[in-house]
DNA sequence: TCTTATCTGATAGTTTTTTTCATTTAGTTT
DNA sequence: AAACTAAATGAAAAAAACTATCAGATAAGA
């Protein structure tokens, strides 16, 4: 823990920013919710707690300035409201959500599938691949049981 | 292009609603600019062309209502807007995009690159697929030159 | 024609995010 | 250590995108 805040305290000052007690908050909630894809309202609810003087201003100011730095991601699960992840420590690409149509639970797939598709891609269509997003839409396995037919929930939330 | 308004037009009445002119209109724009990602405003204007008195509510409802109806595709590209796209006739899947971080043009793959994938997700993940979403950010052919490094932009309005 | 349900436009309201601006904080220079 | 400067903050207003409400229009069926 301390460790990480460290190393993005180093992140900030070499582009010559600060870690202000407002964003070591922030980013101490984001490392203790690292598998929780919040929103900058979560955040801030969450970082009141720790410095109930903060403004919401300001979580957005540093989700922004994080995410500038990759040092986490920007999701969006077409539910209008964008989440924030942290990045893996030293992960070049992002990893991969499985959601689920029924109950909206989000899983996660740690290992990069994309690797052989993406040598065909940027040879096929000339397009040199810095990111991906890949996620699947779908019945999560505690959801198998419950729905009948998946085709029907199609046009459900799927952004 | 009369073809696909009927064939439309006949999905909407199976599911008990009317293709009203508004409707109509909102799909025909929606036809002409099939490459287009439009956004529900940019939607708007279009269709304001052809029928002036259209509300702003109803293009807004009528995308909600094809969405639902899977005739088009909501997306989500990080700009804080969802756009719309038409569902290439009789596709099982969508397919893939290519986000360009320089200059934010949008470029399609039209074949679906993930069959392979999906069948490995559904089986070690039991997560029964039903659509999904890719795209991959990058540099397109047309910046190539014109960008030095292309991590530089990792941070670039990626979601 | 009458009835009923659907659909629409205008507008008000929500929600999420961004901007503004005066104040505070922290580092730097004298 | 005082003065200076730039960065950062909180509060509040504003913007942007979308949603809900509601009275009136439209259209399909009895």
């Amino acid at each position: 823990m301390e460790k990480r805040v460290n190393q993005i305290k180093q992140q900030l000052s070499a582009h010559n920013y600060k870690l202000t007690p407002q964003r070591e908050a922030t980013v101490r909630v984001l490392i203790e919710n690292e598998e929780a894809h919040l929103s900058a309202e979560d955040v801030y609810l969450l970082v009141k707690e720790k410095a109930p003087e903060i403004g919401l201003a300001t979580v957005y100011r540093t989700l922004e300035l994080l995410s500038d730095l990759s040092v986490i991601h920007k999701l969006n699960f077409g539910d209008g409201v964008t989440r924030y992840e942290f990045r893996a420590e030293g992960a070049e690409h992002h990893h991969h959500h499985l959601i689920c149509l029924n109950c909206g639970e989000v899983d996660e797939i740690m290992e990069d599938l994309l690797t052989p598709i993406e040598a065909r891609v940027e040879e096929e269509y000339e397009f040199q691949i810095v990111d991906h997003r890949l996620t699947f839409h779908g019945v999560c396995r505690r959801c198998k049981e419950v729905v009948a037919d998946p085709k029907k929930l199609v046009g459900a939330r799927v952004t």
